[in-house]
DNA sequence: CAGAAATGCTTGTAGATACAACTATTGCTT
DNA sequence: AAGCAATAGTTGTATCTACAAGCATTTCTG
């Protein structure tokens, strides 16, 4: 049996799904999507597996916490997780029920208001990591050396700054 | 003034979002992550400003053009565009509604359906293609030769592999 | 220093996605 | 051949996200 009724599609991709397949890099593209959608899901079945809060949850607790003062201006998050600021302030809102964040206030511009982590958020934060790193490991460093996963950052690096810049 | 009262985050990534900043690989991951946003979402302000469909309907009509007699069985659309059963449902109900696809079925065993490409579906397809394909130039081409596209192509189908199969 | 423009964030609403339950058909076991 | 399990797809519901409009505050300009 399949251990639930679940929907989930059962994790094997298929080689080419064709988005744009006639360019010498369209392979690239796809291989590219095709990783980031598995590793993704892989990562969202760890999570949910191990009853931890969703990967975007993750996500922002990690920004947050890499942030000085452990806070970050709502924009600056928004920006960094590359999503709406409008879907920001609701994501940022079930932290703050949950606990693990809380709105801190600038002095000098009233206008921005700061993500803080909470206790609660950074302990949530120091369970979570290690799943998540571990994870990231079986993905990445069981088939790359360092210097491969050096060359990939650098390669993907300049392949995001020619997409943003301009 | 900025074009209208978009909401969406200027561009700019920042550099680390700090997404498993610890391990020597989740610097690559960050990349990875970060690299397919920026690209995703430009495609879709290109679609969207060019009136086309979002960037989900170009990936089933482009997916479902190069299978055999331009035709798809559900669950292996839904497998390669790595998202779920019940999603692909309600999405190939939007193109068949839109005139882009039409549903046919498998004589000899009568649970598949197939998700069929309609000529105007095919020429829709056509006019998008040259478009996303000139906006992945731009990323790729730009920055990285053939030969260092096909390296990230296969270094990521590598890390795709060990994300998959356990 | 007033008024307009820009900035930072939130909210209302609609659209899209996942999850779980459900139906229908096929395959397997005895 | 009967019955149970597996497979293929759809549907109901809740959640999440984006988009667009809105409010508050700050900055720019004459």
């Amino acid at each position: 049996m399949e251990q639930a009724t679940a929907d989930r599609t059962p994790d094997v991709a298929s080689q080419s799904d064709g988005a744009a397949a006639q360019n010498p890099h369209g392979d690239a593209w796809g291989a590219l999507t095709r990783t980031h959608a598995a590793i993704v899901q892989r990562l969202q079945e760890m999570l949910s597996a191990a009853d931890f809060p969703p990967l975007p949850w993750y996500e922002v607790l990690a920004a947050v916490s890499e942030a000085p003062d452990e806070r970050m201006k709502m924009g600056d998050l928004a920006e960094a997780l590359v999503i709406t600021r409008g879907g920001l302030t609701k994501l940022v809102d079930r932290l703050v029920k949950a606990g693990l964040l809380e709105r801190t206030f600038c002095e000098t511009d009233r206008r921005v208001s700061y993500a803080t982590l909470t206790p609660a958020g950074r302990d949530l934060l120091a369970e979570m990591r290690p799943a998540v790193i571990a994870e990231l490991e079986v993905a990445f460093s069981a088939n790359l050396s360092v210097a491969q996963a050096n060359e990939l950052r650098k390669t993907l690096d300049s392949v995001r700054g020619s997409a943003c810049g301009t």
